[in-house]
DNA sequence: ACCAGCGGGACATCCCGTTTGT
DNA sequence: ACAAACGGGATGTCCCGCTGGT
């Protein structure tokens, strides 16, 4: 095979975070193809050699940051899952995941909208992604309760929905405050029964 | 001038409905104004004698929309706020809503990814509608209360966040979990403390 | 209506010499509609407003075309079919016909291959244009003959063929024998039974 | 050299014949490199191994069809000039070599229009061709006449023109009556004198 | 107010020739 | 000989704002 393995997946991880860069801050149909090579230094010429469409892309980079949302957020051995889902929330619904400084910015939320009005593939993409989200958080939340686990759909829910919104508004004061009440109102679904 | 006050209006109101419903479906970008214009049936000719851009329609649309979903949603003088709020949150949790069939679909859920990424007018506009209906919840929710009012920004949010999820899913059987769970859980956000 | 439809058809006119002129030329595929559009002296955004494809250009540049070489060769009312017979082979089996030096390009001959692998909407206007072809000559032929009418189809082939195969020939000796020998032998068979 | 020179031979044939039949059913330029490889079972990148441009290509799979087309209607020695002539006419003017489902179209009908707008090397290999159809149609036709040798040039157009027009016409009954009159038309011409 | 011709920008996709590698 | 990444050209189609015209 020509090109190194190595090489070639270095260039397709490029051109995937290139990608979700540039459709979480313009949208799908506002990002161009050539936008998005650029960004992973290079051409258009060599897309195609490693997608099949915008839309393929769109679905394998939309799978691929939520690997790495997902792997950002894992808990590491010696952390109590308590305490390991405080700072999973803090780092969630922190002001700098909103701005995208934060080096994982989850899919789900950044894209909910967008994926809405894309075809099926890419919906069964976000599904799964979101029940992955949901069973991590349901599995942190559940560790220490000895009632029955219950259902934290909303409560994942409710995580996407703050940082969706939150990024939409343009007030940082309704901004704070809406992170805030978050906050505290995901400690009562989770912990309370 | 031969067009009377009241033409133009509804040439208006057609407009702004047939925008909407394309801007939810297809999003911003990959909606033209031929077709928004088709959609009320004119010629894009007509197009400017209402609207300035397509961006500015999009503002507009969101407003007039929000307004329409508000009004909906507002209570009648003869029935409790409590009783209110129920009928208020079936509606909005429902599968109807998803699909549209609902008279008055929610810009704050159908738009939230979309109004991110665009410019600051339009996310002023955002930002009074999810206030307008976070206070309208607030209202609705604090009115039997004897405690101090409480913030229900998360709530809302996780309206909102449930119904702009739902959507993106592609299993059914998991919308309808997750639209019961939030059910359940908005109770005890609203009514406990 | 905005602007007169005698401007309207002048356009249209236009772009449909300008398009015929360059799929005979270079055929369909090689003729962007920015060099047709440059042939009729407008840009591309115009293009639309007047065709709805490239296709459907090419089928409508097809029937304009055949109508022109039709009235091209349509019999004045003072000459002997006989007599204008001869006329009409002379024109068509004429050098100046092949290249395009003659006003009316015959499509028939121009665009049989094209044609063939062209959709159906087209394929069916070049039936039409064979037939009404085939029919004037037949008339031309038959006129004088006191003996049954005779299928002239192949007589009317051997026409398109010779001039689509000299338009391919490279030796111009060779070119000059086929249309002599054309000229004989389409004499033998409209004239003989 | 890893590659033996017969595998090389059969690899350049199966390219010749992948690409003849796509430029017969799809024209010079809507035919693409990786489509004809990929009728060979190769990829672009044996190409140019074998052929230095498209165009180049082109013309040898002219030649390269001509070729097998000329054999196919090679009279076999025991077979008289007469006989073999209707045989090889029933076979030019049938039904099954206009859908391809004759072993070997001829390049001189399939491709005569495109030829027309190649460049000049491909025009003298179509040349060549024709002048091989005419000699041998020349030579079955004037084997038994005690006259002298005529020029069977323009019936050789005719018998090219009736199948090029045919493969555009579509009307299976006029298609039926074209071939039929060609039949009878192209007797005249070769047997009268 | 509304219609439709027109100019010109943009872009997904395709395509071809070269390069890198086996 | 063959495979596939890559650069960069081309084009049909769409889209939007302007303008002539009713």
């Amino acid at each position: 095979m020509p090109y190194t393995e190595e090489h070639i997946q270095q260039t397709r991880t490029a051109i995937l975070e290139s990608a979700f860069n540039l459709f979480t801050q313009k949208g799908f149909e506002a990002t161009s193809i050539d936008q998005i090579m650029q960004g992973a230094d290079m051409t258009r010429g060599a897309f195609y050699a490693h997608f099949s469409s915008k839309s393929d892309l769109y679905r394998q980079a939309l799978i691929h940051s939520a690997k790495k949302t997902q792997a950002k957020y894992h808990k590491p051995e010696k952390v109590s899952e308590q305490s390991w889902l405080k700072v999973l929330l803090r780092g969630y619904l922190h002001k700098d995941h909103l701005n995208q400084k934060n080096s994982a910015p989850c899919p789900l939320a950044f894209l909910v909208t967008d994926v809405a009005i894309r075809e099926d593939t890419v919906r069964e993409a976000y599904t799964d992604a979101y029940r992955s989200m949901n069973n991590m958080i349901s599995n942190y939340a559940n560790s220490n309760s000895n009632t029955k686990p219950k259902s934290t759909l909303a409560a994942t829910a409710m995580l996407i929905g703050t940082v969706a919104v939150a990024r939409a508004l343009d007030d940082e004061q309704l901004t704070h405050e809406l992170l805030e009440s978050c906050r505290s109102e995901i400690k009562n679904i989770l912990e309370n029964n």
